[in-house]
RNA sequence: AGUCCUGUGGUGUAAUGGUGAGCAUACAAUACUUUGAAUAUUGUGGUUCAGGUUCGAGUCCUGACAGGACUACCA
């Protein structure tokens, strides 16, 4: 017997509904719309869907809900489809709500037949007016009395495009003093002589989301439709359809959105960011996408993990972006293989190290990795190393180079620092050490300790990159959580350092895209798309954790 | 103000009336370390409040308080 782990809300109804027989297996769906691409937060409701699917043995459809065709473009259908796949979810299905407009239409005679729904020819102020208040009821107009013949022939007209925008709206017809106010007669088509992204210049009429959404569901016989919070209040909408129309009842059920701390999550602002040029575009590494944070060099494992971590619920939630981090570094710690890349260099000289000469040493590529492979990088008398790894006047903690301080080369010798050299402004030009040949890395019977390990390249034969750093895009926690300000006003000055030129080891120019490396004490790294045949680029795709950084803070 | 929803360590999430409120992360410390990484061990820290029901309440009831959704021809 498998040990009882714990069930989320959402797990918890499917299990009950299998059990009761009601149903005989569950059908999620995911419904994106197709006006953007898909973020961080959509991880959470793929995770959900999908994961019932696989968990229940169940099935699960992507379908596109593009019932708004000012907004929708197929480059997001294709966007959104290589995210899902990239994040290695299978659909079982590829469907999109504009397949069903025609039985939508016939839905919505159905509703007129029956006297629950009337053509309104008021102004989207005058229905706004008589809609009332959350705390007054609203009133209806005389165009909700008219006959069932006369509103079959205008919506019939509407249909036919002999209206023009905006003329008439076609209602259901429920409670305009209901408390809900989306059971006032809420609006179900409007007149939108657009083009579609699919159905072209089919349609002058296209259906609101919640006579298309709900509908859908019950064509495509879904079981458990999975939304987010803000739709609660449709759900008796939602019904009242099902129930009028008498079609298969899915239920709707609403979970919290997950929100990440530092960044906003709406495609509408994300957009904004977009067409305001603040990034580069939606694959930007610094926004919270599927397409930026791939970009950027998380995996889709590290992705899915955090989602599953996090878990869903129903309360509203700021997930620190930390916690995404410690997924992202969990996953590549095991996949990344290690280079060596100094970007802020300091020359260091070997003065007893043969003039001229250069040797080849072995690092290994993962020291997770039960193959324990390795690399060779060249190693010579003259270095470049972190400039951060040397101190002219070392606090007692500080385990790296200073005067007459030893330190190991990783992969290579312990040296000493005999001297350094410093320009007229007190700027350290360059180092002079010397090593110990008996010390080298796997053969080493010196005797002598180094507390510091230090990343290095040789400078002659080093190759050069360009490095972007990237830190979070807003500096606020929550941007959005400001009523008197602007969430861009929160943007991050500093969230793209470039450093035009890196020194990495030859090692690195074979690095293709989608490969993770673990720059040896500096982060994870992966080659960026902006890269050319003489100008490579890495982003740094998040940082090692530093104990050491920390604790020098204080 | 009306209807609906939600309040569990800093953060996220479990506990389905019954053990000392669990897990993860974050934070702190120690060990180990040829990455100040990783790993291992330990520690700090929580049920919004007030009543009520019950042998027993984080859980059920009432009220308060706090937060959120709803007044788009968006989804």
């Amino acid at each position: 017997m498998e040990s009882k782990v714990s069930l989320n809300f959402v797990e918890e109804i499917v299990e009950k509904d299998l059990e009761s027989g009601k149903h005989a297996s569950i059908h999620t769906r995911f419904p994106p719309e197709p006006n953007g691409f898909l973020h961080i937060g959509h991880a959470s409701s793929l995770c959900l869907n999908f994961g019932l699917k696989t968990k229940y043995n169940g099935k699960c459809n992507l379908r596109f809900d593009d019932t708004n065709p000012s907004t929708e473009e197929t480059r997001y259908v294709e966007a959104i489809k290589k995210d899902i796949q990239w994040l290695g979810f299978e659909w079982d299905n590829e469907l999109y709500t504009s397949d069903y407009f025609d039985q939508l239409y016939d839905w919505a005679v159905v509703l007129i037949n029956k006297g629950l729904a009337y053509v309104d020819d008021s102004t989207a102020e005058e229905i706004a007016e008589q809609k009332g208040t959350p705390t007054k009821a609203g009133t209806g107009n005389d165009f909700r009395n008219r006959s069932i013949d006369e509103n079959l022939e205008l919506f019939k007209k509407m249909k036919d495009g002999v209206f023009d925008n905006g003329a008439k709206v076609l209602r259901a017809k429920i409670d305009m003093a209901a408390p809900n106010m989306l059971m006032r007669d809420p609006l179900i088509y409007r007149i939108k002589k657009e083009k579609h992204h699919r159905t072209g210049d089919k349609w002058n009429i296209y259906p609101m989301y919640d006579f298309a959404h709900g509908q859908s569901d019950s064509i495509e016989e879904i079981t458990h439709s999975v939304c987010t919070l803000e739709f609660e209040n449709h759900r008796p909408l939602y019904n009242w359809f099902i129930e009028k129309l008498d079609i298969f009842p899915s239920r709707q059920i609403e979970f919290a959105r997950r929100n990440l701390s530092h960044t906003v999550m709406s495609k509408r602002k994300l957009l904004q960011l977009v067409n305001e040029n603040h990034v580069s575009g939606w694959d930007d590494p610094r926004m919270p996408t599927i397409s930026g944070y791939r970009r950027r060099g998380y995996t889709a494992a590290s992705i899915r993990n955090f989602a599953n971590e996090i878990g869903i619920a129903r309360r509203e939630n700021i997930i620190d972006v930390s916690r995404l981090e410690f997924s992202a570094r969990q996953d590549l710690n095991k996949v990344s293989t290690r280079v060596m890349a100094v970007l802020d260099p300091l020359k260091l000289v070997i003065t007893n190290y043969p003039k001229g000469e250069m040797e080849w040493v072995e690092l290994e590529n993962n020291p997770e990795d039960e193959r324990k492979t390795a690399h060779r990088m060249p190693f010579s008398g003259e270095l470049y190393i972190e400039r951060a790894d040397f101190m002219k006047d070392p606090p007692k903690k500080f385990f790296r180079l200073g005067p007459d301080r030893m330190s190991r080369l990783k992969a290579g010798y312990i040296i000493r620092c005999d001297g350094f050299e410093e320009d007229e402004n007190g700027n350290v030009t360059q180092l002079n050490c010397t090593y110990f040949p008996e010390s080298k890395s796997g053969q080493d019977n010196s005797g002598l300790k180094a507390k510091g390990v230090l990343h290095w390249v040789s400078i002659e034969h080093a190759e050069t990159a360009e490095v972007r750093l990237y830190d979070r895009l807003f500096t606020d926690e929550n941007p959005l959580g400001h009523e008197d300000k602007d969430f861009k006003e929160f943007i991050n000055p500093d969230s793209l350092k470039v450093v035009e030129k890196a020194y990495i080891e030859p090692f690195l120019t074979n690095a293709k895209e989608g490969q993770h490396f673990q720059f040896l004490r500096m982060g994870y790294f992966t080659k960026d798309s902006d890269s050319t045949e003489d100008n490579l680029v890495f982003n740094r795709t998040v940082t090692l954790r530093d104990s050491w950084a920390k604790a020098k803070g204080k």
